[in-house]
DNA sequence: CTGAAAGCGCTTACAG
DNA sequence: CTGAAAGCGCTTACAG
């Protein structure tokens, strides 16, 4: 394996050259550039990422904290991400953030702090007050993305406006009495920021049939609680189509959720969306085999983002060198989300 | 940031006793080591991991190859690995391998070789010879988990047996005119190990037609290419069901593809199993919600064997020392499969 | 059992 | 534009 002093005896030049002429960083006639880059290249040299990291303090690898790895959504956004670091030269290393809490400690505490990343990016998790103050304490960017803390530069869509947008399609289809499955916002509401996705896109729908009901129309809202899995879906429906006054439509707060509704109608000889209309969250890949109704949110978009926010904070870090990281680098924006109507939703039977 | 220095000190001791202190490496009084690790522990410091690689060699990571990162697939497999590795302390690094070529030489020729990784885990991709070489002139432990280069040490599932497991299934429920949507096994059947998993399900198939024919029994077997995608297998299983004597049963090389045959027949009005049965291959996460019966090839458990395989080639190195690498610590046995019978397969209509 | 010291392979002020 | 040299923060023979 050569090494970097190969290089520079077969080039002619210092090992300072070489970094140079390897990193681009530092000036440099073109000439030698190009003779040091060919021997380089003849020698089949790459630069040691220990050797430079330790060197440089810059280890060109990103962290990604992730709370599933085997669901679609999470792959479709590390997809993004990836696309976005890939060119850079940046490698993406995946950090699981589980229920054990001892293995969240062992994240936070150490692995974390090995300085083995440049930066960071949390995918949807809720984090304890201690996590986010580990966080912080890491000196190192940090972007989150679905993430509910005031205190993370976070990328999200407005899931609020999310639910509102599912409910609206299911009153504009003439629905009344509609349920949401998800998570119901609790008695009263903290700081917005601190509210997860689940409980937003709840609220969401809260205040779409509010609204509803101020305007003259009389909705018959209804919540069930379930755990964002096709099963837990599943569940809920179940509950909320025995009772003797089943809806007509359900909200479910994620696709996954949806696709269990759909299995219950199924199992309970219901045909959708004759006899009820169901509409999930996320864009998820077999939407469109199931014809599902759903708002997407796309996922690998916002993994694109997420990657780009993350090299913009680097990129800006280095510039202004030293400086508190800016946290506004991280553009505020929502990312956005948009209704796509299929075949699970209708208006209702008369 | 405390330094190991800040530790030496506080424990009245060398580094290079913290070091050992931490690592568990080399004879230590165990009153010295507590008093280490209490002041490491007090200080909250934790070993740079550049530092530490470039020192020991060893970088306490993982490289994983993979092909597609937004397929379930993909995500149990590697939250198997994950489960091997985090207890161990390694870190998982993951490596997008696409059909661009620059992006697949960018990452043979430089990213797998920054040393960044102590072995490398490659799932389910094709290699080009170039590619096998370039991965055996790492020098670094490589673990294929369904790749098919006899070249490198490679987990996998006897993937011909799948193939007749689910054509026998098929046979035994009475059906003659089967499909098999997948890779059709070319002319001549090259070496074993070097055939692909598609072509290899295919060959299970043709085996277990052919079997039948020659038990007397009046099959007739058909074929068609797709590429793993729903929408492959939808389009497939159209082409099969237009002509006039249509299959009475499918066996897709894969359950995303089997999703796409339901819904075709869905779209022409099939009834399945009544007019059609269907079987796929994978054990995918949705394959319940369907109903559809599978082999399933436990991907987690897959995933969690891969990672197992390489953390023991490297304990074998580190004992070994020097000698060349021990591609016999893979084991090569067979990974497991089983039949899992749902509702889209039944006996023929008479 | 413990320490002094060399060395891992780069990068980057500092000079010129 | 280029080089000599210090230094990044550890680990590990080598001694004792």
């Amino acid at each position: 394996m050569a090494s970097i002093d190969d290089v520079a005896r077969a080039a002619g030049v210092s090992t300072a050259t070489v970094s140079r002429a390897l990193s681009g960083r530092g000036r440099l006639s073109d000439a030698t550039r190009a003779r040091v880059r060919a021997a380089a290249a003849s020698l089949g040299y790459v630069v040691s990422a220990a050797a430079s990291s330790l060197a440089s303090g810059r280890a060109e690898n990103i962290g990604v904290v992730v709370p599933l790895m085997d669901r679609w959504f999470f792959g479709a956004v590390l997809d993004g991400i990836a696309a976005q670091l890939a060119p850079r030269g940046y490698d993406m290393t995946l950090y699981n953030l589980t229920a054990d809490p001892a293995q969240r400690a062992r994240l936070f505490a150490s692995s974390l702090r090995r300085r083995r990343v440049d930066g960071v990016i949390v995918l949807s998790v809720e984090l304890t007050d201690a996590e986010v103050a580990a966080l912080q304490e890491l000196a190192l960017p940090v972007v989150g993305l679905g993430v509910p803390r005031s205190e993370l530069p976070s990328l999200r869509v407005d899931d609020t406006a999310v639910g509102r947008a599912a409910t609206e399609h299911l009153l504009a289809l003439g629905h009344r009495d509609i349920a949401h499955i998800g998570q119901r916002l609790a008695a009263e509401s903290p700081a917005d920021p601190e509210l997860d996705i689940p409980t937003r896109r709840g609220r969401g729908f809260a205040q779409a049939m509010r609204d509803a009901a101020a305007a003259g129309t009389a909705v018959d809202p209804r919540f069930e609680t379930a755990d964002f899995t096709i099963e837990g879906g599943r569940l809920a429906a179940h509950r909320l189509l025995a009772g003797p006054h089943p809806p007509t439509a359900i909200f479910a707060a994620s696709d996954e959720m949806a696709y269990g509704v759909l299995t219950a109608a199924r199992e309970l000889g219901l045909s959708v969306p004759r006899d009820l209309s169901v509409i999930g969250v996320d864009g998820h890949d077999m939407a469109e085999l199931f014809g599902l109704t759903t708002i997407d949110q796309f996922p690998h978009a916002q993994g694109e983002r997420a990657g780009a926010a993350i090299l913009a904070t680097l990129d800006g870090a280095a510039t202004v060198d030293g400086e508190s990281l800016d946290a506004a680098a991280v553009p505020p924006a929502s990312l956005p989300f948009e209704l796509v109507v299929r075949s699970t939703t209708a208006a209702p039977r008369a």
